[in-house]
Formats: structure tokens, C-alpha cells, sequence
DNA sequence: ATTAACCTACGATAAAATTCGTTAACGAAA
DNA sequence: TTTCGTTAACGAATTTTATCGTAGGTTAAT
């Protein structure tokens, strides 16, 4: 997992969709991503090959039509990428990255500024 | 703003030395910026050329070495790339995304919690 | 057996991002 | 004035990312 790169934007795309319904044959993953961009088939499967050799996803070869899934979870990958953006962005400070994130700039609904205080209630023990 | 692309990796170092030291001169943002990689001058030229292109840096050309400065604050950009990564990765939730980043993964400080927790205090009225 | 509908694999190509060498211009120092 | 140091500009090479067409294989229906 360390030395896992970053998806890139494409690739986020893709694992997006594999995270809600993998495990899952190309064409599942093609058929769900082509209802929100417009490249062809042979493009998801090429970028699911990529993604295999760079160890993002993993594969069953075993029949056919080859059974894909994530290589890190959704949670996994969140934690990767905001602790990427923590250092490159933010100083290394997680709570000058959550204070900007609840700025006013992004409206955080009352709804969810109770959510994230309830959180912090259970964090902090 | 609005139209203005996001920053690539090596163009955010570039903006981390800017927001330090600019307005500054192509020699002082290199200066700054080879303590950490090992780049050339021309490299650096190049890059804050192509930003400049791009918006995401102005400059004033009346003297001969040219003073460049950020277009976008720090504060700005990170505003940016937070929205940015709450479409693509969080589902459009900045509450999943904050906690998320005061996840066990990432280690807040319990300091860096009361702060927060502050934050919120201010925030809710 | 031929066709049709799948599939994977494999470049080829294009676009974007990154790096650097060379050139030309300028001013100051020798 | 010749030389030296500093600079911007430009183009080229490289790497990474993204897209797609074509070829070849398998299976099932005609």
C-alpha cells in the first residue's frame, strides 16, 4: 500500500464505481461509468489493465471475462489521498485542512456540523 | 477562478515557495525550491512560463528579472482542491470528508481537536 | 462450418506534464 | 571593447495519462 500510487483522475472515476458494485466484469464497470462520460469500451478495459499492473485493483482471471475488485477500499484510498494533501497543501496540519473544509466556502449544512460534533464526542477518549 | 485549472503536483511546490516569498524572481522561488528537489534553473523558468500561461501566476515584466506573484491565495486554493476532492472522492459530503480527515488514520493531536472544536463553536449561529 | 457476439491483448496515438539544453539579449566588470 | 554573469525565450525530448482501433481467441447459435 505504500507504494501504491495515487489514482489518477480517471482512475478515481473508475474505482468510484467499482467500490459500489464490484466485484465486477468490465463490462459492468464500462456500462456504469458510460452513463456519466463518453469513451468506449476498449478505454475502461485498457485503464483496468493499467490499474491491474500498478497494483490498484485486483483480478480473476480465472474465467473468461476476468472479475475485477478494488485493491484498497474506499476508506482506504480517502485516507491516502487526504493524507497526501495534508502534507502537500496544508503544512502537514490535519486540523487546518478540517477548518478550511468546514469554511465557508463549502456550506456545511447544520446537519452536518452536528454530525461532525457528535464525532468529535466519541473521538476524544 | 472559476475556469482556472487546478495546480499539478510540481506546480503546487512551485505555489508552496511562491506563497512563502513571492513577489520573487525566478532565481529566488529556484533557490527556495532546489533545497528540496534537484532541478535546474531552466526547469523552474519553464514552469512558472507555462503557470503564467495557465493564470495561475502573474508577473511584472518592467525590470529585466521578472517578478512573479500567485494568482489565487493559499487559503484559495486550498478552497479549490477541498471542493474539488469532495465531488470526486466523498460523494458531495464535506461532513464525510471531515471526519474522514480526523480519522484514526491520520492521528489529530487532541489539541488539534479542541481547536476544531472551537471552530465549530463559532461556526454554529 | 459459418457467423455473430463476446472477450482480452496489444500497440498507436494524442494530450498533458516535466525536464533541460541552447540561444540571444542585456548590463556590468575587466 | 571584450568578456562574464544573469536573464528570458524557445524548442525538443521524456514521461505520464488517456483514448481507441485492430487483431485474435472463445463460445454459442444459425
Amino acid at each position: 500500500m505504500i507504494d501504491t500510487p495515487k489514482p489518477t483522475k480517471t482512475e478515481l472515476a473508475i474505482l468510484n464505481v467499482m467500490w459500489r458494485i464490484s466485484p465486477a466484469t468490465v463490462r459492468q464497470i464500462h456500462e456504469e461509468l458510460c452513463t456519466k462520460t463518453r469513451t468506449s469500451y476498449t478505454t475502461t478495459l485498457k485503464m483496468l489493465q493499467v490499474m491491474f499492473q500498478k497494483k490498484l485493483v485486483d483480478r480473476d482471471s480465472a474465467q473468461k471475462a476476468h472479475i475485477y475488485t478494488p485493491a484498497f477500499s474506499k476508506q482506504e484510498t480517502q485516507a491516502q489521498i487526504i493524507d497526501d494533501l495534508k502534507t502537500r497543501l496544508f503544512g502537514g496540519s490535519i486540523s487546518s485542512l478540517v477548518m478550511q473544509a468546514l469554511g465557508s466556502t463549502h456550506k456545511a449544512s447544520n446537519e452536518e456540523i452536528d454530525q461532525i460534533r457528535d464525532f468529535l464526542k466519541n473521538l476524544e477518549k
